[in-house]
DNA sequence: TACACAAACAAACAATTGGTAGAAATTGGA
DNA sequence: TCCAATTTCTACCAATTGTTTGTTTGTGTA
């Protein structure tokens, strides 16, 4: 449920003059190119995109290292490619969970524990990833932050409605619940005691009673 | 027992065949050494540990490369060195903050004051290196964690110190707050009209009113 | 059955990586 | 001044990196 047969590459402005995107013929039945995004995700969410070898990932999924560049031209696409699904996902599950409420704290308090549960499941992809990746790789940089921008309109949305007393920074209090969420992964282990649900709300009642004091 | 010849480099114990350690004799004037250590910092914490090579510290402070291998026996050793001396710096700081104040909230603030402080100037290097490293590189890591134990122990030793209401979780709520920490570099720029004395001390009220509520 | 295309393989490429050995240079103390 | 230790350079290594090229294998469709 989480991609769509249309796979053109939206956000590609330019067009490569060797395309190595495969031909708009319609892929075969077993989809390959997922399970190395998968793969790939769960490789680089745990050592880091340089501490991960093309070879790495090749392995994981029983191929050879260049038939990898069949399915995505450059190690960078690659992670492109995962960063957007991933976020992608996130916002989808965070939109669905946003959707079942009204009340803006308890709207805030569903996307939090969606946030955290895709954080999670993700292997914390998102955050270590995309925030400070190397300076010479700007560009790629550039575009995972914009990947990213929509999402986090969708908390600055949030915060926009929610009723605080005056005089506090709503920008401050979005970053200190985003931050603390963002480092659950970095603590949190599964047998932990404390659910990520748990964990969410907890975090966000706290905000929430500074805002309203 | 088999004692093989093997130079196993793991153990700083004394007394070594071969050591890489510079001889106790003592060092001239102009410490270069410290110099490497400060720029490799610097890049480290921009690029990553993996996207930083020998030769970028070694052009980055007019050596070669192999010169570098004079001061530090290897690169994880270097990187090793590196977190010692940054955490070590931020204890003594956080250190000397508490010192100043008395009542235990006061305290707290003051400590998160200097923790960011100390996260900003440094680039943000204990929080991203430190956390998740690679896996493969277990031994690494347990001595990056091993380093940071004792500095978090400071936090520790302050929550347990505060008069909150009971039920609240004490952990929970530390981590709360060094999460939110934590993040800050991740968002902060150099010219945010908040200061970051200001947005420590934002946090640490937001948790006070939860826990005495 | 034939054909076109998707998908993978096999083998290499140049460049870069962490690291080493030994010779030179620099330095401070006697 | 001379000497010995400290520090750096030169020159290389084997391994690994991302990537390319040409070729082969599989498969749905006409």
């Amino acid at each position: 449920m989480s991609s769509e047969p249309t796979h053109s590459s939206k956000d590609m402005a330019e067009a490569a003059p060797k395309d190595h995107i495969p031909k708009i013929g319609r892929p075969r039945r077993n989809n390959k190119r997922e399970v190395v995004l998968k793969k790939a995700a769960e490789l680089i969410a745990r050592q880091g995109f340089d501490g991960t070898s093309m070879r790495d990932i090749a392995a994981a999924v029983n191929m050879l290292p260049g038939s990898l560049y069949y399915h995505f031209p450059s190690k960078e696409e690659m992670l492109l490619a995962i960063h957007e699904r991933v976020v992608g996902d996130m916002t989808a599950e965070v939109q669905r969970a946003i959707d079942k409420g009204s009340d803006p704290w308890d709207r805030l308090e569903r996307a939090a524990v969606a946030h955290l549960k895709g954080l999670l499941g993700s292997g914390n992809l998102v955050s270590i990833i995309s925030p400070n990746f190397a300076e010479d790789r700007e560009a790629v940089n550039e575009q995972l932050k914009a990947q990213r921008r929509s999402y986090e309109q969708i908390f600055r949305d949030l915060f926009a409605d929610l009723d605080i007393t005056p005089g506090t920074e709503r920008g401050l209090l979005r970053l200190q619940l985003l931050g603390a969420l963002n480092w659950v992964p970095v603590w949190y282990k599964a047998d932990q005691k404390m659910s990520p649900a748990k964990i969410a709300k907890t975090f966000v009642r706290s905000i929430r009673k500074e805002a309203q004091t």
